[in-house]
DNA sequence: AATTCACATTGACATTTATCGATATGAAAC
DNA sequence: GTTTCATATCGATAAATGTCAATGTGAATT
């Protein structure tokens, strides 16, 4: 997988709006997948779906206590993400002499 | 539309690795669309795709001069997207007392 | 150990998306 | 004004994605 191809997945883990919404209720801290499932209107494996990207994508982290799942920001994952941004939006300024 | 929908119409322009190769192209300054067919190994139609996508984002700004249309990165769309992505990062922390 | 509960996985389906060939548009050159 | 060139749009198609119903899995309860 190219460096692109792992950019991309990172960025396509914030381009749905169930996801979003995801995002927005862990901002007040760990949820629960249940209660993820309680505040979407979406089914339970649609969830799961979700949170496997999230995951996936190192923004999210997921931790298990008995039967339920505990999901949060990571924060390493959101850096990351951060600096990826960065870095592609960055344009390139040479600086005349700057190697002196 | 709504907010979290708006939002991942940002994410999605960053979610495709040819786009995300474009973005690249244009980290060394403006570039005509001629000059990104020449790089890519995409057709026409399908750059002028990606190109909407990107000015749609408002990651990316275009502007004709005679037949050629030439891109480069929009720094205020760019900032709107770290500012988003900052916005649906963070962590709402609550302080004691910080309401007095 | 049988049941229940929380979540993951599978298989199917509808929608979206990336891509291309063909064609339209609009500007420059002749 | 006809041709040529750069880019946009259209229509079609294949691949990727979001969704759900059904089922699997593993832990707690009984």
């Amino acid at each position: 997988m190219t460096e692109n191809e792992k950019n991309a997945r990172i960025f396509k883990a914030l381009c749905d709006s169930n996801r979003l919404k995801i995002l927005g209720l862990l901002h007040s801290g760990e949820k629960c997948a249940c209660h993820l499932l309680d505040e979407l209107e979406i089914g339970q494996p649609t969830l799961s779906h979700h949170m496997r990207i999230l995951c996936d994508s190192g923004i999210v982290r997921s931790r298990k206590e008995g039967k339920w799942s505990y999901y949060s920001f990571n924060p390493q994952g959101v850096e990351n993400a951060k600096q990826i941004l960065n870095t592609i939006t960055t344009t390139n300024v040479d600086v005349p002499g700057s190697s002196s």
